[in-house]
DNA sequence: CCTCCATGTTTACTGATGTAATCATTGAAC
DNA sequence: GTTCAATGATTACATCAGTAAACATGGAGG
């Protein structure tokens, strides 16, 4: 059971996930610092965290790299799950109707899906 | 901006919600306890915290009747944009075609939406 | 009146999160 | 070799969330 990457924790999740493979401390340092202003303690803290919880592991190569032990999308497939479950009693379908009723989804973004399924597959 | 409402604290809207009008301690306590096994100081706890963030006021009636400001659309929406910004850009057919690439979602969902659409309204 | 119960208020404690300073180490540069 | 900069590890500290005990109070019953 997947255990909870904070919001601070996802922002160096996102670094390592877009890498595409396994990234020093400089790297991820530089990464994060374009996007935040955070000191390096705290993205070590973040890195420490995230290890702890077996979300990141780290190999001794020549200088330390980190990498993600879950991917992107499990974990976007989790986290999607989890909200589903915690406000839509689990139905997937509640969540989409209510985002046509808000207005977050039109017609033509059903039609898109639509096609989606009839060519079976990637659109995008 | 709409203060956040924890998981705990939802439990406690969810009853206040279903009410569908002010309710007192007892019955807000009864409904919480056939869900969860809270002690009534926790529940208490809950309220006070609700009360404090604004998110439902209490009236002195004769014994103090609680009611949500927020409802529960309101809450949903807000949420589920949340969720959208922090996992999919703000992008809500980002969210749908995850939902069917992990067949959360399948082409009969579609369909239903689509007549959702072309009827122009309520189907549930 | 005195007592008890339901309710409201205050205080508490643990763990997680956001953020970071500080200390320790180790290889790189003189 | 000694020093310094980068990195890793330890410690810190405030706030929030989950859960609750304890204490205060105002009526309901006797």
């Amino acid at each position: 059971m997947l255990k909870k990457i904070a919001d601070s924790e996802l922002e160096v999740m996102r670094i390592l996930w877009r890498g595409g493979r396994p990234l020093s401390f400089a790297e991820i340092k530089t990464a994060i610092e374009s996007k935040t202003d955070w000191k390096k303690s705290t993205i070590q803290t973040l890195l420490g965290r995230l290890r702890d919880k077996g979300i990141i592991c780290t190999h001794n190569h020549y200088v330390t790299l980190y990498s993600p032990n879950v991917s992107e999308e499990e974990y976007v497939k989790n986290e999607g799950q989890n909200f589903i479950d915690k406000l839509f009693d689990g139905n997937a379908m509640k969540l989409v109707t209510a985002l046509c009723r808000n207005g977050q989804l039109d017609e033509n973004d059903v039609d898109e899906l639509k096609a989606f399924f009839t060519m079976g597959g990637e659109s995008k």
